[in-house]
Formats: structure tokens, C-alpha cells, sequence
DNA sequence: GATGGTTTTACAATCGTTTGCAGGAGGGTA
DNA sequence: TACCCTCCTGCAAACGATTGTAAAACCATC
């Protein structure tokens, strides 16, 4: 029957199922879809005939006509800031949770890292209606960009921080709480000159640094601007900034670092520099990455459940794809205490 | 001039702005194609009116038309072995490289996770004609698809291992030389009973077992089925494999990991067993994912170049789509001496 | 003004589906 | 036999682009 399934890969139409099958190709796209309008016995002969000529639906073309692809789309705008991808293994784990919760809706992913974002460019990711819905992680510095999207366009959702004037749905940490408690807890254990290592130009490093802020200011700390150690996300640029912190500020008896990686950094300087950890100075980070528990020390962290935001994210977004609306959900930190910063 | 471009989401379309403009479609279409044969004029005319209104060609018609989609698919068949994407950093990190390598080339990226392949997978994502080429990351067990789309379907590079019988082009580590460098090490300061902790049922894990089993036979040691233990990827399923290699086998020395996530769970359980890492047991374990380096103490392992193994894989696969036919890669392994075999 | 040669533009077919609507086949009833 | 009803099935028009080919416009030349 029909030609063999194995040996070809043949671009085979509807049309050339139709024609094998001495029917028209209305009634093969009817059978193959389930329509109840076709009778069983031609139903099962087409299907019959399809899978052993080894026929494949054109999913460009049903999109085309359907106006529907079964694509969601997850974004990374990576603003001048974050330089690749590949730097952090937040983005790394929140895209294969991603992919995870979305395969298994039955969904593709299509995947655009926009480096850098150009203006306009959500609204032509969006125009270009190859995705039936959006995931965008990070806002990185395209708030506008996003809200400016997000008023006309709904199956849009936002990992990142809740912002005052924003017209578009996000899910994110209380990243300001997160980073008042890692700073509390580096009080509760005593330590006195703070320092926080991260660049606060993203909103949610910003709101983490609003947290350590005022958890200083409410202990009566000094809030000194050495303290405030910018570093970009990579390791290089990390460690670059703890040594100059290091420099600068010999007598800091504690780092809140922005993200675990940097953390990771500071935890490599201060070995380098012969400072104990925690003894001489406590590190905090964020995100609670795969390398946190395995560091050395083991690293106190605030913690980012990737796993569930991802799921949240995607169950959000099918909402609104369902015509509902939804508004976003702020997940609750969690602090992790490790050797970083209580001894074991 | 137009409509605002920024307040709508209107689905606009070619015939649209060529009527705006007040020529025909084809003069649109090629005149945004940058076709010699339309005037300058015009064209400069047309590509004001199409950005004023901020139309964007829709990619779906244009891939139907075409026949080609600007996309490469990175496909992650997951087999009985590997029950999610998430678990293993590996995975992450070689998708995070492919996203940044295909990107850099101006290609989308369409991803599938096939967990578990049913038979005919392969040639149904090909036949689906989604994208222009693809990339699959780990054979896991199924070599023989490979083969069978490799024979007749050309842009397709697979991560993964060497086999003899082989229709596809593959890049990949030369494992058995890996684990044989891995196990030679161990030998080199001294240890005798070594285990060797992974499922030796993909491709890659066999090699690395059969360079394992090499070292030990060339220098003489017994090779004895009862340091062979079965673990998954997964860290909940290393830790049950290790506990019970060290309460089987409780005189064993030395640890070879076929991943770093095992072998990190291996630490862990040897701390809690009160083993000293390397003075009781030496631990080695593979890929040098971003953990091995942070762990305490800091992991041995074979080194895996996954930026460098993604930039070859989708060169060959970009050569391939060119045309030009490619043999795949075999890249060198590279042991990491750290502190868990041999003491800082 | 007719002819010929260039440049520009438009027509229409095509890519591979889905689906509203029209119509054919078949059976039952009068 | 004529008529109506109910099931199925097929025709043809979308979806939104690209491109070979035909034709229109323009200029120069005789």
C-alpha cells in the first residue's frame, strides 16, 4: 500500500494523500482533524493510507490558515548589561524549566534572545505572529518597550520585578523583601559594614538593593556609597568588582552579592585575599543556583523557586490565552542559611 | 503619515501597505526584499510607509512561499535514561551555547524535547518542515533513528558519540579516551578499587565505561562488576547509587562519575559517610560543568568544551545547509586536576 | 508617427492547509 | 416516480507572502 514510509522524504502534500486515497483534500484534513462529519470507515482508510506514506501535516501552512501555530515564544532581552546568554545559570535554568512546562502543554518553543533590544522590538517579535503567546524573562532595561506592548497585546508574560506603572502581567520575586532579609540576617549575625556587590540598573537588582538599603537604614548602619560595588553578571567582571571592593574597603565585614555567580566570585577573591569566610567576612547571594549548595563554603542565598515561577508563568499565560485575565503573581523569597555565613 | 505605528496591533498585511503606497503587492514585496528591479524612489517611498506603519512580513507566509524558515531546530531526544530536561546542567548549558551560537547567524531557534521518542519522531520533525536544519543534542538510545534520517535528510549535526555503523554527522568528545584518562589519573596516585558510577547505556556513558574498564585492565586491576553502579542523572538517583556502591563495596578508593552532577552527589554522600575526599576516596567526574569548579573541595574531571562544541556543531550544520558535505568532529578531552584527587 | 529597446510595474500562480457552502448519493415515504 | 431528508463529500476561497512572465511606460531613433 502506498509507497514506503522508510526509505523517502519526499515533501508530501494533503493533495497527493487526497489522490491516493481517490477522495478530495477537504476530506482528508477533515479526517485527520476528527471532524465528525466524515464517516469512520473513510476516516480510518485515510488515516490508514497517511501514516504508512509517512504524511506530515505542514504546520506552516495550518498556521497560515489557522492563524494559531502552538508556538510560544520565550524572549530574553538582554540589555547592555548582561552581555551573553550563556553567562548565567539563572537564564540557562529558567529556559529549561521553560521548555519543560511548555513541551508538556504540547506546545513548541521559539526562542529569541534580543541582544540588544532595538526599539520596536517587541511589538515586531509580536506582529510577526509566529508564536500564539510570549514569555519575556527579564526586563532588563525595556520596561517601556513592555508596556508599551503589554496594553494592546495580551498573551504576554513578564519574569521579573513589580513595577508601579506597569501595563503588563509579571511574575516575580518580592525581590526588595529578598534582599532585606539576606541583609537582616547578615545584622542578625552581627556584621556591621555591608557591602552589596550587583549592578541595581535592572529592576529586580534595583528592588534587592532598595532591601538592603533599608534594612541597613533600619539597624542604624551606616549606608556608605563604597559599599555599593557594581559588577556585571559574568564571573570576570565580578571578581573585578569584589577586588576592588576589597581595595577600596579593606574593613567590609559582609557581602550581599546581586546573584549567586557573583557571589560565587566574591567567594574566590576573598580566598585569594586570605580572608576566612564567614569568619571574616559573610556572603549572601541570589537565586540559590545549583552552585550554591555545592560551593565552598555552601552559600547562604535568598532563593528563587525557578521550577514553580516557570510554572506559574506558563499556567498564567494559557489563561490569557483562554481569553482570561490574570494579574500576575509576586512569589515569596526565601532565605537559604548556609556556611557562608553561619559557620557549620 | 499612515497610521500611528505605535497605539495598534492591527494585523496589516502586504496587500495593505501596497495599497497605501499605490502599487501592487510584487512591488512591495520586492521592494522590501532590496530587488534591483524596483526604482530607488520607490523603494525608499515603500519602506517609509511599511516602517510608519510598522509592518512586519508575516514569517509564516513567507517560510510556506519560500520553502524555508530561518530557523534551526535544536531537538532533545530524552530517553527511558533522562527524565527531564531540567535536571542535568549539561543540557542546559549546551541549549544556553546553541541559542547564542544560532542567534549570532540571524536564525530563530525552535525547540523540542522529545521525551520518550516514539518510533518515527525524527522524520516527523523533519517532515514538518518547521525549520531549515537541526540539531540534536545526545543520541540517548536512538542511534537507529538517527541513521535512518541521516541517510536521507542532510542539515543535521548530533551531539554525541562515534559509533562505527554511523549515517549521521556527529561532533563530539572522544569519551573512551576521557574515561580512560579519567580512570589513568586515579591509577597515577595510587588508588586500586575504583568504581565506575553511571548508566553505561548511552552511547557517550558506554564509551566513557569502556576507557574506564581499559585503564584498569592495561594497569592490571580488577575489574569487578561490583564497583560498577548504575546511576541515573538525576542527583536524588546518584545519591541512592553511591550509598549503595559505599555500603557494597565499602573499601572502595577511588569514584569515577560519568557527570559532575553524579560525582557531586558522590561528595555528598561520602561527606556524610564521614569519607575524606581525595584521602579516603578520590572522586573524578565529567563535563566540568560551572559546579565542578565551586565544589568542595573543587572536582577533577574531564573537561567538555561546550562553547566550543556549539559553535562546530552549528558551523557543520550552517556548511551543511550550504550544501557542502561535513564528517562531524571528534574533540579532545581535557582532565581538570582539582582537589578532590589530589589534596591542595 | 511607427518602431525598437529599456526600464518599471502588475498579473496570476504557487506554497499547503482549513472550512463555509453547495450539491450528490442514498433511503424512505406518498 | 416524485419528493424530501439526511449524510457525506467536493469546490473554491481564504491565510500572506514570492516570482516568472507579460505588459505598460518611457525615451530615443529613424
Amino acid at each position: 500500500m502506498g509507497i514506503d514510509a522508510g526509505t523517502e522524504l519526499k515533501r508530501l502534500k494533503m493533495s497527493d494523500i487526497a489522490r491516493l486515497c481517490g477522495v478530495s483534500t477537504s476530506t482528508v484534513s477533515r479526517a485527520l482533524a476528527g471532524s465528525p462529519l466524515i464517516q469512520e470507515a473513510t476516516r480510518e482508510m485515510i488515516i490508514e493510507i497517511a501514516d504508512a506514506n509517512g504524511y506530515v501535516i505542514n504546520p506552516l501552512a495550518r498556521g497560515l490558515r489557522l492563524q494559531r501555530t502552538n508556538t510560544i515564544g520565550v524572549v530574553f532581552p538582554l540589555g547592555a548589561i548582561t552581555a551573553q546568554l550563556i553567562s548565567d545559570p539563572f537564564f540557562q535554568q529558567m529556559l529549561g524549566h521553560m521548555v519543560d512546562e511548555i513541551s508538556l502543554r504540547g506546545y513548541q518553543i521559539l526562542i529569541s534572545k534580543v541582544a540588544p533590544p532595538k526599539p520596536g522590538w517587541l511589538r515586531e517579535l509580536i506582529k510577526a505572529h509566529r508564536t500564539d503567546g510570549m514569555v519575556v524573562i527579564g526586563q532588563s532595561d525595556q520596561h517601556a518597550a513592555l508596556n508599551d506592548a503589554g496594553q494592546v497585546y495580551r498573551p504576554l508574560v513578564v519574569w521579573g520585578a513589580h513595577l508601579p506603572d506597569q501595563q503588563y502581567c509579571v511574575v516575580g520575586l518580592d525581590n526588595e523583601t529578598g534582599g532585606r532579609m539576606a541583609t537582616e540576617h547578615l545584622i542578625s549575625i552581627g556584621r556591621r559594614r555591608i557591602a552589596f556587590l550587583g549592578d541595581a540598573s535592572p529592576p529586580e537588582i534595583h528592588q534587592r538593593h532598595q532591601g538592603y538599603l533599608a534594612a541597613c537604614r533600619a539597624a542604624g548602619l551606616e549606608v556608605n556609597a563604597r559599599f555599593d560595588m557594581p559588577a556585571a553578571f559574568s564571573p570576570q567582571q565580578a571578581e573585578a568588582a569584589a577586588e576592588r571592593l576589597l581595595s577600596e574597603s579593606p574593613d567590609v565585614d559582609a557581602i550581599f552579592a546581586a546573584s549567586d555567580v557573583i557571589a560565587l566570585s566574591a567567594l574566590h577573591v576573598l580566598r585569594r585575599a586570605g580572608k576566612r569566610v564567614p569568619d571574616d567576612v559573610a556572603v549572601v547571594g541570589f537565586d540559590d543556583a545549583d552552585v550554591a549548595s555545592h560551593s565552598n563554603p555552601p552559600l547562604t542565598t535568598v532563593r528563587q523557586d525557578l521550577a514553580h515561577a516557570a510554572k506559574l508563568m506558563v499556567d498564567q499565560l494559557f489563561r490569557r490565552l483562554d481569553g482570561e485575565s490574570t494579574d500576575g503573581v509576586t512569589l515569596p523569597p526565601q532565605l537559604i542559611i548556609r556556611q557562608s555565613t553561619v559557620a557549620g
